[in-house]
DNA sequence: ACCCCTATGGGACACTGCGTCCCATAGGAG
DNA sequence: CTCCTATGGGACGCAGTGTCCCATAGGGGT
């Protein structure tokens, strides 16, 4: 098999990574500005200036182009927590209110719909839900399988307002929701 | 103006009332199936038996056929409220978890990516939501204007766990979803 | 039962973009 | 310096889009 020796290739040519690159970063400022659908191979090649060719070379199903641009999301790392569980938790959904205002937030949004349809993009989706589960409950010293729950009661409210009700994520909302889940712990 | 007559004749013409329908009943079954790229005057054509120049006429923006297709959602009406806020609470939720699991929750997931983009639907989910608060608000006797947080609180762990998730809404969640609101109203 | 009005159907049309292919060229690895 | 391969730049047939025109069918009013 000369797959591997392929595979290695396209992790070290500096030619097919630039490639990748570039596509893949023109195809987040699509789907952010004008949904999935305007990801197409020619206008993928008019933004980069590489040819329609390479493209179609690269990814042979042009969807996988969209799966790929919306996948490589990377947390940020967690603060130190204090050890004070409410101001820590506060301070967690600050920078979380502060990410659902980026830009590129609009990439979840994609996810959202796409996972309706496609199992990849769901698993996926699941991969990065408990990725934070993990990492928060790391932060709050907190047993990793109870707090399943506890992800939905505190991240829930913030994705529901930044959502569905497209409303502002307001100072008196956090602190509802921590008050509200440390007193199912009490 | 004739323009008047011509509205007038929409709502009651039977043929206009006829094609409209199956048309963006098509529509809805594409987007829940295939996603909203996949809803083209075409394959509208195909699946309905209604000519390709009629769809065209009926909307000469084909976008807006999606737009009117999610748009329609009626909320069921609300059950009789029995007093005991928790256990009407719960019978809510529960009412909700049902409702997540139907084949038609794909279409709120479209709405909530397209409001992304286009400002039209995020005004109809801005009204979809808010029309839900206020009929919660009375079935629990609670007062609108400071129903906000509560929605949030109380919807918002449900739709994680559907959307985000992808995991089951158990029982124990409603409850503690529940209860975690209960508490900051003491 | 009749007639007028309009919605629909069924094409044709140019046009755009898609997906595939082939060959020439440029750039990286040894 | 040389081989190997990634990219570029076309060509091509094909499918789908959006527009137009004319014939027909079906509703509403007399």
């Amino acid at each position: 098999m000369d797959n591997e020796a392929q595979e290695q290739r396209e992790d070290t040519d500096p030619r097919i990574i630039l490639t990748r690159h570039r596509v893949l970063d023109a195809a987040r400022r699509l789907v952010i500005d004008e949904g999935q659908e305007a990801v197409t191979p020619t206008r993928l090649a008019e933004m980069t200036g590489i040819s329609r060719s390479t493209i179609y070379r690269r990814w042979p199903d042009p969807d996988d182009i969209v799966f790929e641009a919306i996948a490589d999301d990377t947390d940020r790392p967690p603060f130190a927590p204090s050890g004070d569980t409410r101001q820590d938790l506060i301070r967690y959904l600050e920078a979380l209110r502060e990410g659902l205002q980026a830009f590129h937030t609009a990439l979840l949004a994609t996810r959202i719909d796409r996972a309706e349809r496609d199992p990849e993009t769901a698993q996926m989706l699941r991969t990065v839900t408990e990725n934070r589960r993990d990492l928060m409950a790391d932060m709050l010293q907190h047993p990793r399988d109870k707090f399943d729950a506890a992800q939905a009661l505190i991240v829930g409210p913030l994705m529901y307002q930044r959502f569905l009700a497209r409303e502002e994520i307001t100072d008196e909302l956090i602190e509802l929701v921590v008050d509200a889940y440390l007193a199912t712990r009490a």
